[in-house]
RNA sequence: GGAGGGGUAGCGAAGUUGGCCAAACGCGGCAGACUGUAAAUCUGCUCCCUCUCGGGUUCGGCGGUUCGAAUCCGUCCCCCUCCA
């Protein structure tokens, strides 16, 4: 099957901008580039599409160039933006570039990175306005969403100019490394236009050159997909912890579930249908959750990691807390908040301080309604203890809140 | 610049004959029941703190009237619509 055919079938293409990409792909191999600009320290899963056709790219044999906006980064990306956002200080672009270039590497180890700060830098501004700005029609720029949507709430210069300055990346890339195709997120459809309406302007109507956007994934409520009520689902283990990440995704509804395992595993399709037809016979294994918490868990954080989820999944979901042995504790509770305790210690400080509860008069009130186990036994008493008698070997309390939040106290 | 409408808890939205307002209702969130760590449904909680008493801080900002104001007055800021 064509490598675009096959996007297609993974609903991983919004849309392409010309249907000849197919043959582009089949006719030999193609190197493509990929950016992120560096406005936080970390992506997040609301990127990681991109990433993952890149990766189904490669595997089809193509060559991927992973560029890290540390210019563009600095300059402003309006699309999808309601409001001018303000600039970063350069050196805090400079370090999340580097965080975010650790990051892509790791996901895509076999792709070359580039960073046009490189090439960015040092334009200056008659070379700027004659070489390029000459070939962006103002209306051009004008109709362009990102710029349309912010007519009313204001735009500045410098966003409003943004759309050029990636339009130099693709035409950089284009020209010294023969990288024909740009993918992105859909948001990215008109700064990638833009760069091929640079190309063609500067190469001629022959250059081929195509843009491939993902679309934008939503919830069934509408909410952009990765994030929660506690946040963005991040791609830092530090900013979200690998059990934290696994959970998001066996967290997802049936049907949820089975999209995303065509857009964010590489299972085959018989794979996938196979995992389908077991969780229609035996919905109550969750196989599909299961079977997606751990590609991708893996994919992004690595198998080491994955074993660790799993490890904690299976101690606090799979059965009673109190038949895990000290080594099950101690290596499964890791990366769920713990403390460390005097016995006799009042639950009530304990839920505070682990933070499963926000304040005493938040503990009290999860207490009294029966949300709180202690080593799997629900307490009813608000003034209960932490005693050394009822430890788990004599020195562990597993606290769960509510049905999915956990610590660990050790006496 | 002129005329009018509006800014209420995470969001939406009541409340504006001054006290019964920590503020209806819906959504969202949390928790319980039922389940499959799902969906749907039902129930409770949802400003903050406190040993259920009670205390503290809210209704765009500031100041005032009053025993008492989200509700009245002054002023300032912001948003929307219409006219120029």
């Amino acid at each position: 099957m064509n490598i675009v055919d096959e996007l297609k079938r993974r609903k991983l293409l919004y849309a392409v901008t010309d249907e000849a990409v197919k043959e582009h792909f089949d006719e030999g191999k193609v190197t493509f580039y990929l950016g992120a600009d560096p406005t936080s320290d970390s992506l997040h899963v609301g990127h990681l599409v991109p990433y993952i056709i890149a990766k189904h790219l490669i595997d089809a044999g193509h060559e991927a160039i992973l560029l890290i906006g540390g210019g563009t980064g600095l300059i402003g990306d309006p699309s999808g933006k309601s409001e001018e956002r303000k600039l970063l200080e350069l050196e805090d672009t400079l370090a999340n570039a580097s965080a975010i270039e650790a990051q892509v590497k790791r996901l895509i180890p076999e792709a070359r990175i580039v960073n046009n700060y490189d090439w960015l830098k040092d334009y200056d501004m008659i070379r700027f306005l004659r070489d390029i700005g000459k070939h962006f029609n103002l209306n051009y720029m004008m109709g362009k969403d990102s710029v349309k949507n912010r007519l009313d709430s204001g735009i500045s210069f410098t966003e409003f100019s943004y759309q050029i300055i990636q339009s130099i990346d693709f035409m950089e890339l284009y020209g010294r490394e023969g990288c024909t195709v740009q993918i992105g997120g859909q948001d990215q459809w008109g700064n990638i236009t833009a760069g091929l309406e640079l190309i063609r302007k500067l190469y001629g109507p022959g250059s081929k050159a195509y843009g491939l956007v993902a679309p934008l994934l939503t919830r069934k409520d509408g909410s952009k997909f990765g994030k929660t009520a506690e946040g963005t689902i991040w791609l830092d283990p530090a900013k979200t912890s690998p059990y934290a990440f696994y959970q998001y995704w066996i967290n997802l509804e049936d049907d949820e579930a089975l999209r995303r395992l065509w857009q964010f595993t590489f299972l085959r399709a018989e794979e996938i249908d196979e995992v389908e037809a077991r969780m229609q016979k035996t919905p109550h294994e969750r196989h599909a959750q299961k079977t997606l918490a751990r590609e991708v868990t893996r994919f992004v954080h690595g198998q080491k990691a994955l074993q660790q989820a799993e490890n904690i999944t299976g101690a606090l979901f799979g059965g009673e807390v109190s038949s895990l042995t000290p080594e099950e504790i101690e290596m499964g509770f890791e990366g769920v908040p713990s403390i460390h305790a005097e016995a006799g210690k009042p639950l009530i400080e304990a839920l505070v301080e682990t933070g499963l509860a926000n304040s005493k008069r938040e503990a009290r009130t999860f207490l009294r309604q029966n949300a709180v186990r202690l080593n799997g036994e629900r307490v009813e008493r608000v003034d209960a203890t932490l005693d050394s008698t009822d430890a788990l070997h004599g020195s562990y309390h597993v606290i769960r809140r509510g049905k999915k939040h956990y610590a660990l106290v050790r006496l």
